[in-house]
DNA sequence: GTCTATAACGAGATAGAC
DNA sequence: GTCTATCTCGTTATAGAC
């Protein structure tokens, strides 16, 4: 009995999964904007109808690819804060390079896949509440190394500019509201920094410009954790 | 004899026009990868082939509209510089962010075109060279701004990491020869940086988190500056 | 209950004959 | 330039296999 279950289970599975590796061929290929659910039927000797078992709508299907891709960029990152925070406790700047590291290093390696969830939006198309969770695992790496190095030994940073002191306040109370308001604006701002670089190097917007990209990258990263207080080990 | 060909120049002029406005259209409404030449002829009143004598592919048309786009926010950016120049000469940090705020009231203001241009590249299409010189145009304001500065009074910047010298001497041979190399690799960072801030309000990264973007991104935009060494009026 | 296959819809793209 | 025959698409209804 339950190893039926076990088996159809599996097998769902299995199927579910094929159809998320052929559906990111086809986002490789085409783009997503472009992704068919026939086409992927067709591609797996499936029929279209049957892909509604696994997937109610196009739209569905495209949403479980984008939260695969979050929760992939989130994993790859949070593999490195966690290796970081082992291989140099108390080197916070370390850690948030490492994340920064693995974020790119993702990127470059899944091109499409950011592109989906970090590129232009599909039209049309309207994510769901449910991608809010996966989309958030990086941003909440870098404010958990920002506030550990707070909680160490405070950080300095330069006063907030008159007009941002509201709009500060509300991100702390929304995003840490352990933490002092000039520092969460900081870390927003680095964390849309940190995808503009990725993105630029991703999108090609830095072909026959950086030519040293892991170099250039890695200063900028630093400076980076720099602007949210990190300070390099004593 | 000449006015005839006037008015035939004229004539394919306004055509041409109408269509990169309809292609504009479909572009908002069906995102890029989906541009079609019918259906721009179809909306038009035309006939595909008719398309052809003005544009000679998809992809000429698509080019077309690229250039366009950055031609635009290039002269939005540098109406804004001129003017900053002229409001308070000598302010450079000002001028700074004038472009800064151009560049991103020309995103939100023209969301598709700026996907386009700052976006995940259309699958299957391959830039010309053609673009480069109008993709160009706001990263040069950015370096005069900083140039100017740095001929006034010089700038102080953090030294270069270890790995950085090369590639920073590179990019400065590349893009401002009179330059000292920390200062084009900052240039080049806070580049990409100023479009990660931009690409992150227009791709709707800040939705439900950013609230006062026109106050964070000024704040960012003023420490984009700092960092390329440009500071307020004394 | 779970799945796949057939067939169909309305809409749109596409290729080629004329 | 026009028309038509043939594709694609997402999606649904239905019937039957396991």
């Amino acid at each position: 009995m339950s190893t039926v279950r076990g088996a159809r289970a599996r097998a769902r599975i299995e199927i579910t999964a094929a159809i998320k590796d052929e559906a990111r061929r086809q986002l490789a290929a085409e783009g997503a904007a472009k992704l068919s659910l026939r086409a992927v039927a067709r591609e797996l000797g499936m029929v279209s109808s049957a892909l509604y078992r696994y997937f109610p709508s196009r739209d569905e299907l495209l949403t479980a690819l984008i939260i695969d891709a979050y929760d992939a960029v989130g994993a790859a990152a949070e593999k490195a804060h966690a290796a970081a925070g082992r291989a140099a406790p108390g080197d916070r700047l370390a850690q948030w390079t490492a994340v920064c590291r693995a974020v790119r290093a993702w990127a470059v390696a899944h091109p499409h896949e950011y592109a989906l969830i970090y590129g232009s939006p599909v039209p049309g198309y309207s994510a769901p509440q449910d991608t809010v969770g996966p989309a958030a695992r990086v941003g909440l790496l870098l404010v958990g190394t920002a506030r550990a190095a707070w909680e160490d030994e405070g950080v300095a940073l330069p006063p907030l500019p008159d007009g941002l002191a509201p709009e500060a306040a509300r991100l702390a109370a929304d995003l840490a509201p352990d933490l002092p308001p000039a520092l969460a604006a900081a870390l927003v701002s680095a964390w849309a920094q940190l995808f503009g670089l990725v993105s630029f190097e991703v999108f090609g917007q830095f072909d026959r410009i950086v030519e040293d990209r892991d170099a250039f990258f890695a200063a900028a990263a630093e400076r980076l954790g720099r602007e949210v207080g990190l300070r390099p080990r004593p």
